[in-house]
DNA sequence: TCAAAAGTGTTAGCATTACACCCATGC
DNA sequence: GCATGGGTGTAATGCTAACACTTTTGA
């Protein structure tokens, strides 16, 4: 390390969503310790001498949230480093947006968290820190890999029915779609197989769908 | 400072472009010291305790190649963060994108730099640690921003002609544009305002532009 | 047979692309 | 009057948005 390195510490946070009950969720995690006791904050901490960022991300939800599955989708977000951020002292963090598939898996407060909890990530609970503003920039991200990318596929299973790719959609953007224009949309962009369908009680079958094994390489269909 | 905090250092990178000559160039320096001594790399360093990252980057690009003039926009790329990435240790390395309008200033190898040199950024040379993959990112940005925001501008001085505009968009993109569609897109587009002509030599005298002071705002003008 | 959920097409407006000639100036 | 660079319009095509009823199933 050289030595005019100055002394500024290094973390990670993390924006780890789900959809439950038809709502985007962000797992949130209650402080144990000061500064910020008892408020609720990202997931994260200290990243470590040889750890890459990405696996810090995932170490510190685990270790804080027990979340236990793999998380279908882990970018990095953005580098919040004002100084003062943080009252102890300067602590630059490299936030991460988790995707974790859908059905809110069972949380509990880890290593130096009181509890954890999902809550409606559209209507946070006052947060610690600047994580407000991480949790804003972590909803437009989503948003934007929603409607230009293939994201939305990460908060469902294997397999799933346009009404839950629809409802994904919905929970994230907060409006409702038209559902013959969803379809056709979603249908034509051809990154969808179908899979047999699922009964569900009552009510017509539905069609079930998985991710295509074709994938769209400058308008061109490549199977990979 | 928590004690807990790992050894990581923390330094930035700038990514800085310009339109000159009707290429755009990106700005590198020659090292004078090792690792990868004499190799062009882009210019940066370590981020000092009490200094926000922007501003550390800002700083790093005019001590090390002397750039005066103020840039016209700045904004982070993202974090390098890979264990191994910097011989010398474990340092992570928060990238900017900087652009500085027309002209490419000149520039002279400043502390620590033996060198420095704008470059055809479609056709770097080879560059030190993982700068090849920092520059790769920040054409991604610089293009995304061009399509979809009103990064061209920042290319440009106060006023501009449109061939000048569409040369900015043809030396990013580096493709020919259709001259009738490009004018039709950027006037409908409400954000460039008239400001007088300009009389070139020889050939009809060209239209002079500004940015507008009206700013769309979902779908609505409002004037700022 | 009714309630619940899934599925299905058409039209109008708007944006995008392709394409070739005239205009104003200096020399 | 010619070389240089700036400026202009239209038609075809593709995408987006609005809109209401039918189908299949279980109870």
């Amino acid at each position: 390390m050289p030595t005019h390195a100055a002394q500024v510490g290094l973390a990670v946070d993390v924006v780890a969503f789900t959809i439950h009950e038809d709502q985007l969720k962000v797992l949130l995690v209650q402080r144990r310790t000061r500064p910020h006791s008892e408020a609720w904050a990202l997931p994260g901490g200290f990243v470590r001498e040889d750890e890459p960022l990405e696996d810090a991300a995932l170490r510190e939800l685990r270790e804080e949230t027990g979340v236990s599955l793999e998380p279908n989708h882990l970018e990095q977000l953005y580098a919040f480093g004002q100084p003062g951020r943080d009252p102890r002292g300067r602590i630059v963090s490299v936030t991460h947006l988790v995707v974790l598939p859908h059905g809110a898996p069972a949380v509990y407060g880890g290593y130096g968290a009181k509890d954890a909890a999902w809550f409606n990530a559209h209507q946070p609970p006052e947060l610690a820190f600047d994580h407000a503003s991480i949790l804003e920039h972590a909803l437009r991200r989503v948003t934007l890999r929603l409607e230009y990318g293939n994201l939305a596929l990460e908060f469902l299973p294997d397999t799933f029915t346009l009404p839950e790719l629809q409802n994904v959609f919905e929970a994230v953007l907060s409006k409702k779609l038209d559902k013959r224009n969803f379809r056709k949309r979603v249908l034509t962009e051809g990154s969808l197989d179908p899979a047999g369908e699922r009964r569900l009680g009552v009510g017509r079958p539905a069609q079930l769908y998985r991710r295509s094994r074709k994938l769209r390489l400058n308008g061109q269909f490549v199977v990979h």
